[in-house]
DNA sequence: GGAAAATGTGGGTAATTGTGGGAATTTGTG
DNA sequence: CACAAATTCCCACAATTACCCACATTTTCC
């Protein structure tokens, strides 16, 4: 699982286009970057995936089967409602989707941030404000992911 | 685990390029020095790693599935905040963001400090007043971290 | 100590990348 | 079919980064 690197700064054009950073798209083979998807996040902010490694979450979905309640039904169907497929034009951008732009809150000045093979896309102030911690709560985040890790084994 | 050693002053150019000690690299491979990686300390420095001990941190924050908690996604870009590849050039020097820069306070005149397989990065004031302790405070924190040692394992 | 090698430091230039916007093409809608 | 909106293609400029060379300083070795 080799996951990505990397947090860039970027800017949005008027007409909500994104270029990719160089540094990220040389972490994606070259032929992924005709078939990205985006899809909202849990957060305030869009993931960016190539299709292959959307098409894995996909199948984490799949793994549970729609009979076993309506929450599941219901779930799956707002997480996949959002996805998006795009290309990258000859300057290196994506087209996102006015929609996803509002859900996410996007202005002009935005990061990208990798997250395992993921990319989360954020409005940079939100970012900022979803770094900003104290000490205090950090150690908190900090002992609730070690406890989320033990029960998983290893 | 075998940990880095020593402490280096060295300059930034106008560029915001820094030259890595000799010393210092000869204490990773050779094939680790074309792509290392650089995020933002928990304090005001910056933290340099290998590629691969970064990808082995990542494996750590990984093996806990995103769709667990909104504490672990957040512990998570926390934890990887201002992530950067780097490659070292002709001169030996890596290229620091500005944006890292300016979080670190980074002027002329900085520090590397081995930390582990880590490598911090200070600017050379910040860095002897962070020194700055009387014989009390180094006991005190000493007895902090025997007592934090236990509970957390590892 | 002195010469030779390696290292640290600085800067100029060329190539790549990021960014913006106009114009043409496609799409959807009445 | 006509029109407005959205998307793609194209070019141009600015900013950033990579590459190269020069030289001062430090280290190594005889």
């Amino acid at each position: 699982m080799n996951g990505l690197i990397g947090e860039f700064s970027c800017k949005l054009d008027g007409k909500g286009r994104l270029s990719l950073p160089s540094k990220l798209r040389a972490q994606w083979p070259e032929s992924a970057l005709h078939t990205l998807v985006v899809n909202r996040g849990f957060e305030k902010c869009l993931v960016l995936y190539t299709k292959e490694d959307w098409l894995a979450e996909m199948e984490k979905l799949n793994a549970v089967d729609d009979f076993m309640s309506p929450e599941i039904r219901r779930f799956k169907r707002i997480f996949t409602n959002g996805a998006n497929l795009m290309s990258i034009d000859s300057a290196q951008r994506i087209l996102i989707p006015k929609k996803l732009l509002e859900y996410a809150g996007l202005g002009t000045d935005v990061v990208l941030s990798a997250n395992g093979r993921k990319v989360e896309i954020w409005d940079e102030q939100l970012y900022n404000s979803e770094l900003n911690v104290d000490s205090s709560e950090l150690s908190q985040l900090a002992q609730h992911f070690h406890q989320q890790r033990k029960p998983l084994g290893e």
